[in-house]
DNA sequence: TGTACATCAGTGAACGCGCGTTCACTGATGTAC
DNA sequence: TGTACATCAGTGAACGCGCGTTCACTGATGTAC
């Protein structure tokens, strides 16, 4: 009897996560956060309302948890790509790869972010901001270890790291948009990827704020 | 006597701007279009609300509307910033400065689009999509005529355009973040422009899809 | 190991409120002759 | 220029609905001894 197991009550952390689940479920499958009730998630998750105040003061609170699951996964996907033994080329070519796999295989928390980053209340944009900063700086950091890196200006790092993030998340956008019409990806990982060594191409000729006398 | 006018009725087409108006301020006032009542928006318009039905069929067709002014505002803004006769260089630092003004000239509607681009409905995302097409389409035709970039793909320039596109789009973002701190925007603005700048110097050095060899 | 008790996690009824939309209405504006 | 009439643009009452939040409740889980 293979539902013996329905008879224990689910586990303690449960409700959380099913919350959780059920929204970002619901920001993929509609429009955004702020659009979602605090009704329909709990319906989604399979609970009454109530239940939702055991887990988190309001939207925002949980909105917030979101993020933070986001950004572990990013933190984790940037850990594995910072492999200090590749060229620059190579180092794309694997990151945009990872990225494109991960960015699939856990759409929901990619199309929060994306959804969010600009259009989230302000606590939430808020969250967003502070964890892509965290994570400019340790690319930056990255960035300034590279030996070709090493004469230019932290500060034109900085602007290199944010325009990398800015193109990857454009990338995961279009990726999520066309997946979702069950389109091929590879086209779209190719043109992030051409975009970024163009943007590196631009960097092994700059010099330190000023671009070089022509 | 001043106001003897206010005796005369709004002229005809007042209250149609007046609810996009009213949209757009509450839209950068608090976060984003899809949580805005219809009801709100036309208190915020001095009009009762079944006067809204005189003029949008909903929420969706005052939005798509709203996409429109933003673009025709944009495209204005790029005809103004394609001057043949200039330097690479000189271009971005004018078109930059350019679009800095705009941006908080026209601020309501640049808070709109940055805020609806990835979070809209699906029809108004899908009218900015278009609009943004449009407008790589033209930036990439304008690339295609420098003398420089004579020899490069439309395609591999389609992807810088798309690269130009959303880095002016996240610098509008931070202009009208700091903006409304009432910081000075002028080291935001020097960023957009190095990032630029970055950009067309790797361009400068970009072989048809191929990074040259090192 | 057993018992007493506190805490935790989910329930279900109830509330007042703002919402989108409908409808019949009214007066002003524009058009035909 | 004047008159008759159609269209346009805004009104105000009314509807049923889903919402966030409160409350007292219940049974299961964990803790102290």
């Amino acid at each position: 009897m293979p539902d013996r197991d329905s008879r224990h009550p689910p586990p303690r952390g449960h409700t959380r996560s099913a919350l959780m689940q059920a929204a970002l479920a619901l920001v993929a499958s509609e429009s955004n956060f702020s659009a979602l009730s605090l009704r329909r998630i709990a319906r989604q998750a399979g609970v009454v309302p109530t239940a939702f105040y055991r887990h988190f003061q309001d939207m925002d609170d949980l909105g917030i948890a979101l993020v933070e699951d986001t950004f572990v996964e990013l933190r984790g996907l940037l850990a594995a790509v910072d492999l200090p033994s590749l060229s620059i080329d190579g180092l794309i070519h694997h990151g945009i790869d990872l990225f494109a796999f991960h960015v699939r295989e856990r759409r929901l928390l990619f199309e929060f972010l994306v959804r969010e980053r600009y259009a989230g209340s302000a606590p939430i944009r808020q969250a967003i901001r502070a964890n892509l900063q965290a994570l400019n700086r340790q690319l930056t950091h990255d960035l300034s270890r590279v030996p070709a890196y090493k004469t230019i200006n932290t500060s034109d790092l900085a602007l290199v790291a944010d325009l990398v993030v800015n193109t990857v998340i454009a990338a995961a956008e279009r990726i999520l948009e066309i997946a979702q019409r069950g389109e091929p990806i590879e086209p779209v990982v190719a043109d992030a990827e051409r975009q970024l060594r163009l943007i590196f191409l631009g960097l092994s000729q700059w010099q330190n704020g000023a671009t070089p006398a022509r």
